[in-house]
DNA sequence: GTCTATATAGTGATAGAC
DNA sequence: GTCTATCACTATATAGAC
């Protein structure tokens, strides 16, 4: 089959950047040579130099990427489900489970430890941030207003305590699972909602 | 001024800590050559490689001594102060500030990221984790005792989730300072531990 | 004089750049 | 593929404490 050389330029592209996906999360950035990446993409490193300068650029052309599919996946579980219960635990979920060979989490604080190192990964970081933020403070605003529980804060800084809490508490569980409940974690989130125990079981036995 | 061989060894092995703990938070453990660290400890790697065996060593070392300084740190916040909302505030604080060059949060996330990928730098790492948990849980069974406000879960859980919720907040706060309010994230602190506005107002006017 | 903490001066391997 | 720089690491030398 005839390819032309657009579709051929995308391909290694695609490719250099989920090799580097892969190999930065589980090694980190500086671990990694540019030949590793290359090679774990089945190309060389005069493709990676073409495409990305360099594996800096490397760095910033997967951020973008990631920027989308990132917070389309933490968002996913939050916007597809109705019961609160189930999407606060799908959150949790989603930044725990080991998906992309476990590496999500160690991906994100990477991209994190660069960010806050470097402005040319911060800033681009920091928009993601605000993104997903946004996002979430607008479902959340949805769902208070729909439950006729009102947010007990402003939904920008609603939506900021929910993440860190998510995000704080993954981190804990990385290091030592069993320590962080994901059923506490829920319970938190709730309460961040000003949804208490009593409450949140009127709620959901008379909708 | 005559110094035994244990004081000239002491404080080499401390000079090297040091700087190991400056470089390693600015640049991060890659970025960073042994020849650098013995270097701004005005020490050569001959003395890195005496004291810690290489630069994993030296890592290793520097995760013990920041160890009992870390904990004391962040708990020190909430042991000294009597009001709570000092005390959370005193604990956020102790994250975000400027503190060791503002390169706290960044050593910390630093380490984290070798304890995700290695059991050898994980499991200590997540022992601190655990006792500074416990500490607080300690901490925060006591407050709800003495203010009559029992806690929503245990407290080993609503431990994880106030240091949860703290690093979470920091995180996103070092991109973006303007995003995450202190006084929210000491507002969703109140939340965890069972404090509506109401209920903590009412006990401020009336301990 | 002897011991050992630290310094010097290298080794082979491998990085990124072009 | 080649080049240069630099890496982690080591073998040996020095210098200071007992």
């Amino acid at each position: 089959m005839a390819r032309t050389q657009d579709q051929r330029r995308a391909e290694t592209r695609a490719r250099l950047i989920d090799a580097a996906a892969d190999l930065f999360a589980r090694k980190g950035f500086h671990a990694v040579s540019a030949e590793a990446v290359a090679g774990a993409a089945d190309r060389t490193t005069g493709a990676l130099y073409n495409h990305f300068g360099g594996k800096e650029g490397l760095l910033l052309a997967l951020l973008e990427v990631w920027k989308e599919q990132t917070a389309a996946e933490l968002l996913a579980g939050f916007e597809e489900v109705t019961e609160l219960d189930e999407r606060l635990a799908a959150m949790f979920g989603a930044l725990t489970r080991d998906s992309r060979g476990g590496s999500w989490l160690l991906l994100e604080m990477e991209l994190w430890l660069h960010g806050a190192r470097d402005p040319a990964i911060g800033e681009p970081l920091a928009r993601r941030y605000a993104d997903v933020r946004a996002r979430l403070a607008e479902g959340l605003s949805d769902w208070a207003e729909a439950a006729g529980v009102p947010l007990r804060r402003s939904p920008e800084q609603t939506a900021a305590g929910v993440l860190g809490l998510l995000i704080g508490c993954a981190v804990q569980h990385r290091l030592d699972p069993p320590a962080v409940e994901a059923r506490a974690v829920a319970e938190n989130l709730r309460d961040l909602l000003g949804l208490t125990q009593a409450i949140s079981e009127v709620g959901m036995r008379s909708p």
